[in-house]
RNA sequence: ACAGCAAGCCGUUCUAUCGCUCCGCUAACAGCGGAGAGGAAAGUCCGGGCAACACAGAGCAUCCUGCUUCCUAACGGGAAGGCCCGCCCACUGGCGGGACGGAAAGUGCCACAGAAAAUAUACCGUCUGUCCGCCAACUGGCGGACGGAUAAGGGUGAAAACGCGAGGUAAGAGCUCACGGCUUUAUAUGGCGACAUAUAUUGCGGUAAACCCCAGGAGUUGAAAGGCCAAAUAGGUUCCGUUGCCGGUAGCGAAAGCCAUGGGGAGAGUUGCUCGCUCUCUGCUCCCGACAUCUGUUGGGACGAACGGAAUGGGUAGGCCGUUAGAUUGUGCCAGCAAUGGCAUGGCCAGAUAAAUGAUAGAAGCUUCCGGGUUUGCCCGGGAGAACAGAACCCGGCUUACAGGCUUGCUUUUUUU
RNA sequence: UGCCCGAUAGUAUAAAGGUAGUACGACGGUUUUUGGUACCGUUUGUCUAGGUUCGAAUCCUGGUCGGGCAA
């Protein structure tokens, strides 16, 4: 169940210019989520980004994003595929870091499930 | 021993759990096994490979490089050397630095200050001629006016007409001479050469990271290059420009008819420009006027058509190859002062593509702080830290960033012998 | 990833190698009962480190930051 394979990976151009046109998005700190139901063959799918203009050196984009992806990993299979298992749905889902600082993997751990769970409360309303 | 500087090298390791990318095996999306960032992967500053396009050739322009010899696939890189500069200094050395061709081809510039910044237009001075005045009466002195000679002195400036001494002169001046500095040319000697030394000779402001001259070099564009497959579109619309020539002639043919070469014109390519070169096109219809006259000439216009150019619109937004092993590297021997080269023998499988190499925990070693013990070597307990930085077609360099450690060399201080 | 440009006061924009300007803004003063307008004055700058030069915003080299173009 923790795993994190390609098909999980958003990778579709024309995907991502449709979720980035939906405007259905969040802030929680340190993360702006942007998400879209979408029928596919997996739970979800996810992109993660840094943006460059906070961060110009590679690694700490990589490192942050490594971080980020960790969480996910570990997280998504307690809180948003049961919830979309039961609701019988996909989604396309975009994490963007918006903090200053390179945050510690605790602190990101912990605001990624309050964002999940913001996520599951916007989609049944 | 400590500290500093320079050069070179290294730049954490191991285990567990959960994952990521690629490869192999198996029927398998599951399992097992294997591999998985750097000295700079960075900046993109040079050079090359590789690829596409272009290429008869010539001239002009543009850009780059700039002491010599060597190394190298090549270089703006490296090695050795020459010359110049600075520091330590006093030994005929050491260390550090140098975009280091030409100012005697030409042009330009040198603010302010200063008389003058380059063909010396002479401010104060110095010397002197003529005239006038006064003192005065030796062949004189002083002042004024108008001329002439003079770059030695003054002050200015970043820089003042090579420095200094003697001769010379009315006073002066490289004007002449000796010594010295730099420089041109020639000869001799040494060196492969840059260059050095000696003799003779020519001269003497700076600036070429000012234009420029000389010598050498550069085709352009970069993997989003380029090739293949799949999918999609079914060649749309608008605007602009050109095209009716010599001639339906020569020629061929019995005739019907076929119909050039070449020239002229237009366009395109040669991707900085020009010449030159190469390629393509030069076909048809209608209307009006004039001339001639019974189907032509000429001028104007229209129409599509063809060609060329520009804009706009529409579609696709996937995969594979290129693409990871070579100008590679450790060790030894040989050649060479060295960079480097040759031979022998081992080692080296990252290949992602919204872009993998991670997260958590523990241990060891290193550095450092606190507390305790101590034989001042260190030991025990606890805490903290670990740099710069992430492959993107591949190499060779350069530049920049870098906690800590190791080795070598030099210097300073202290202690012992 | 590859290639190519640029950087001047808070903002915009000038300056042939020779005293860094101009406009707007900010601040202070005068005028006004107060504010505005007007007038006067002040402040703040050549991205950074070297080099060439007597002298650098300008010329050259390295770095930093910003921007652009490429199926």
């Amino acid at each position: 169940m923790y795993t994190f394979k390609k098909e999980e990976r958003l990778c579709s151009h024309k995907l991502l210019e449709k979720l980035f046109h939906s405007r259905s998005s969040f802030l929680l700190y340190p993360f702006r989520v942007v998400w879209l139901k979408e029928p596919l063959l997996v739970p979800a799918q996810v992109v993660i980004s840094v943006p460059k203009r906070k961060f110009k050196r590679a690694v700490d984009r990589n490192l942050l994003k490594r971080r980020i992806r960790e969480a996910y990993r570990l997280n998504k299979g307690d809180i948003l595929y049961p919830f979309l298992q039961d609701n019988n749905s996909q989604i396309l889902l975009s994490l963007t870091y918006v903090g200053k600082e390179i945050e510690e993997f605790e602190f990101l751990e912990k605001r990624l499930k309050a964002a999940l769970v913001r996520l599951t409360e916007l989609c049944n309303g």
